[in-house]
DNA sequence: AGCAGAAATGTTAGCGATAACATTTAGCGC
DNA sequence: GCGCTAAATGTTATCGCTAACATTTCTGCT
């Protein structure tokens, strides 16, 4: 096992201390110019590297920044952490990243580890299932900053970087008031799902600032896939033709994919005959047959705001809580009816 | 700023040494249980997080491992991360995450800083322009085990796990063959680029093992992205009608992309008039017009295979260097001329 | 009860670096 | 050349933890 050269050993080399040395590598003032200059060449000829797990130790900043990631599978967050990691790239800042695989437990102890290994700062996106905040208040209180990002906890004084769900929904379901249709179904999220709420409340909302009626049976409780908007939509076709939905704004994407191949089964056209619209602007959407219309987040800008945040709060610039939203923008294609 | 809870202050609390508390946290043998089960509660209730910089200060392990990664826009490689991220977690180690964004000094100096940061292992993509290995010598002399994984460095004595690219570009052009094809063109990467090399190389050898000419004319220099792949496809399209070649392998999907709009502006039907075959299964290949043939490289498992490597040696239960190549999978859709 | 041996606990030193203070050396004017 | 200040360098303690050795407290057995 090869030994690992330190501060000392350059030290002794030159029969100076290490606090000189030291000094030299950190460019700190009164050094001499030709001691720096030797120190160097020693360094570097000895391969010395330095050790951040002692500095650390002894500064109490460890420059790296924990990142609590939910899911890495689902495209959205790859393009935050690229966002996050350009930022902090910039900043002088590392990153560790954890996954918590939506699973509350697993958030827990990622969130454990990265405090053991005293991180800076945390950007943390909840998993799903997380009901007990305490843990992210005792960190807070240890010192250690949070940003909340995309998923947010509200209210325990920790800023937050998200997409605005809402607004959106009622964004891309005011374009479609605006064709005319008259009787708009969803194609909702499963309810305890934070971003399915915001969805339908902007979706709601759009219909009422129009003085439309809300009509409970256009609205349908499903899920995030395919699968679930294939079926919710079979649920919408059933219904009598004077109560079937003109137009179906669904809670993302895949729901919408789904949506229409039950039209297309039930020898429907789109948009002449049923105008969907989808959320998140998936790869897909616009290479299909009728290229989806729908919001595209910008998840990279999310990344970036979030992390800014937290360096700004690491180094003491701000202090004050922000809810920060990125803005989603609305990807007109075909499918709502307009032509392309 | 609260004051972090030591070791030291859990004892104090107790009247016990911080020896006693050690033991008891880290489930030594030789600790009353009685002493062990008031230590674990007093951590608790004072909100005691261990240091782990101190421990790996002292212990010289961080448990930690280093991943640098020259491209994260590219969905290669956040599915290698998330191979990684599983095994790593299971076994217990986390994972700082650097993106040399394709620059060879900046990949130096993510090595550094993850060498200085004291990681157990390094898991290294090489960048693009990267032709000096010193820096690689000098870590794996320090006794840090590097495993590259898709980008390899050979004859350094580090195990490697990568893509069969050219076995699996041999693949795939013998299925063309098997089609009947005689004269098949290739649209391929840029020269310096290995994986380019290496596809072109496989492309070769399957018309060479068939005994079919390999006519310089029909090998186009081209790029990765879908204009690349265009541009070369027009020029093997003003080839005379008897030099034109009747399929084509594209050096991966998005030129593909390219070459078949190409072919569509001629007014050439695919597969009837022009087949042609891409590289890496992008998840549009099975959405377009004519679903496009192509080799599906398992990413996932190249980032799994990496790290338990790494693992295994920084364990060491392993010393022998390996060469790991991960077998691309043929995906016969229709642009080769299979019907389905 | 007394004692060996095991179990539980304590003490000291050090991981590699820097802060804070102490000391030496250099520079400069008269 | 002297004295004074500023620059350069050195010393000591410490960050929070654990290894290694030292010591004390239990056991059980004759």
């Amino acid at each position: 096992m090869p030994k690992r050269v330190t501060a000392k050993e350059v030290a002794k080399a030159l029969g100076i201390s290490t606090m000189t040395v030291s000094r030299a590598l950190n460019n700190r003032p009164n050094v001499d110019p030709k001691t720096r200059q030797k120190v160097l060449e020693t360094a570097q000829k000895l391969g010395y590297f330095p050790n951040y797990i002692a500095k650390s130790l002894v500064l109490r900043k460890t420059n790296t920044i924990g990142v609590v990631v939910p899911e890495i599978t689902h495209s959205f967050f790859p393009e935050v952490v690229r966002g996050i990691e350009e930022i902090s790239y910039q900043s002088g800042y590392d990153l560790i990243l954890s996954h918590s695989a939506e699973s509350g437990i697993r958030e827990k102890s990622a969130i454990e580890t990265l405090v053991s290994k005293q991180v800076d700062g945390l950007l943390i996106s909840t998993a799903q299932t997380v009901s007990d905040y305490t843990i992210y208040q005792q960190v807070m209180r240890r010192g250690i900053p949070i940003v909340f990002y995309d998923r947010c906890v509200k209210n325990i004084g920790a800023n937050c970087v998200s997409i605005d769900d809402e607004e959106s929904a009622t964004l891309i379901t005011e374009h479609l008031i605006q064709h005319g249709y008259q009787r708009i179904g969803h194609i909702s999220g499963p309810s305890q799902v934070l971003i399915g709420q915001a969805r339908k409340q902007g979706f709601i909302k759009a219909l009422q600032k129009s003085n439309l009626t809300v009509d409970a049976d256009l609205i349908i409780e499903a899920g995030f896939h395919e699968k679930d908007g294939y079926s919710a939509m079979q649920t919408l076709l059933q219904l009598p033709p004077g109560k079937m939905p003109r137009a179906v704004v669904a809670v993302n994407d895949p729901a919408a994919f789904g949506a229409m191949k039950a039209i297309y089964e039930h020898n429907l056209r789109i948009p002449e005959d049923v105008a969907i619209v989808g959320f998140s602007d998936d790869i897909r959407a616009e290479l299909i047959r009728t290229p989806l219309t729908t919001i595209r987040q910008n998840a990279y800008e999310v990344g970036r705001r979030a992390v800014q945040k937290l360096i700004d709060q690491i180094e003491n610039k701000t202090s004050s809580v922000e809810e920060i939203i990125v803005k989603g923008e609305l990807v007109i294609r075909n499918s709502c009816g307009c032509t392309g």
